[in-house]
DNA sequence: ACCCTGAACAATCAATAAATTATTTATTTA
DNA sequence: TAAATAAATAATTTATTGATTGTTCAGGGT
């Protein structure tokens, strides 16, 4: 079988799969209906893609390159403390897939099926995101903001801590206020510490007044 | 309607309906089954429980109740320092909501419906845990091991940022050791905090070591 | 009066049949 | 021969039906 690797009909294929699905969702569109949008027969959809299912892990990775892209901005943005940058990195995260959950909320139907049929895909999307995580963390080691032994170790468990916040289907019931209020509240605990001393006193009454 | 509000029948349903539940599953346990466990009519129950989800109730309360105790009881240890408490709390939930996964898992389908059809019960019970997780952190600054100006809301994203390790659904596909050392790490991170500093570059290097 | 039963009702669930859909293959077209 | 189609197949989904179950209630025994 040939299946060349990219080309303008695969991509045209997955452009007509993004609207189809954004619009009916993935269960409701059929292989009928986008290879009708492709001006194709559904058979010759077989020639580009070995399945249905991999349009859809097509369509998540391109929803989470783009969540990925803004966040690496932030890790990049030279103007950011570490520490803020922990802050917004966060937030921003936060704030796409929640934006994502409004405006169509059909990709997380996508989400949803990738995570179960392709879990491989999301743990090596998660990983992508511990290395942002760890360029932080590390910079702010540089910047002497931090003082972290071991940041890939650091990078997992924050990443742990913060899982409540990356799993729509964990945090529908409660609204997006909340949600930051709570986000915000587990990144400063990170940051502070509760051990006593210097330091953590500093960071502890901040995170008081807010 | 008479419904009393305690009495040893309403006690007697309930072992039953904790037996059956145990060895058939709450989907398949039927009214009609728990009458006839108890020697009495199907309608009969309902002199004495609302209905079958106020049972399940009963049943997923008990088993909470159970928890509760195991956790209060780290909390008054005497001989812990506060640090450790912290740890054994957390480490000594998991491993009771993991036993009680393998032992009898059945509980687990009425632990599932009750946050769905009951979810305030749920919310509750987290707020008592939430209560102890207090405790520990006030005890914690009473003896200068920890400088928390708002223990209430420490408490709070302590559990926010635990909450992975809560509920059996989001980790069931990992081991429990692996777990468990996800675990000690997000405490150990809260326990250090990241940001320099004396007292908390001590612990970070105690984190280091395992 | 109180406690219970057993039949009746309505809602839910399970099984099955029907239809739809993903995928394959034989065939056609250019 | 490469590229596509259309028909055939196998798998999944959806509807429909019948059975089960939660709940109620009018009465009967104590």
């Amino acid at each position: 079988m040939i299946m060349p690797v990219e080309t303008d009909i695969r991509t045209k294929i997955i452009d007509a799969a993004r609207k189809l699905v954004a619009r009916y969702g993935y269960g409701k569109t059929t292989m009928a209906d986008l290879a009708e949008a492709c001006g194709m027969s559904p058979g010759n959809l077989y020639r580009y893609f070995p399945g249905k299912l991999d349009i859809a892990e097509q369509l998540a990775q391109q929803a989470f390159d783009e969540e990925l892209t803004a966040l690496r901005e932030v890790v990049r943005k030279q103007d950011l403390s570490a520490t803020e940058k922990l802050k917004v990195f966060f937030c921003t995260q936060l704030h796409v897939t929640h934006d994502k959950l409004n405006e169509d909320s059909k990709i997380f139907e996508i989400a949803e099926i990738i995570k179960r049929e392709r879990p491989e895909l999301s743990n090596e999307n998660l990983k992508r995101l511990r290395a942002l995580l760890t360029e932080i963390l590390a910079s702010g080691n540089a910047s002497g903001e931090f003082n972290i032994p071991d940041v890939v170790s650091a990078a997992e468990m924050i990443q742990c801590a913060t899982m409540k916040y990356h799993y729509p289907q964990l945090f529908t019931k409660l609204p997006l206020n909340e949600l930051e209020r709570e986000l915000r509240g587990v990144i400063g605990l990170i940051l502070q510490g509760i051990s006593a001393g210097e330091t953590s006193r500093t960071n502890a009454k901040a995170v008081a007044r807010g």
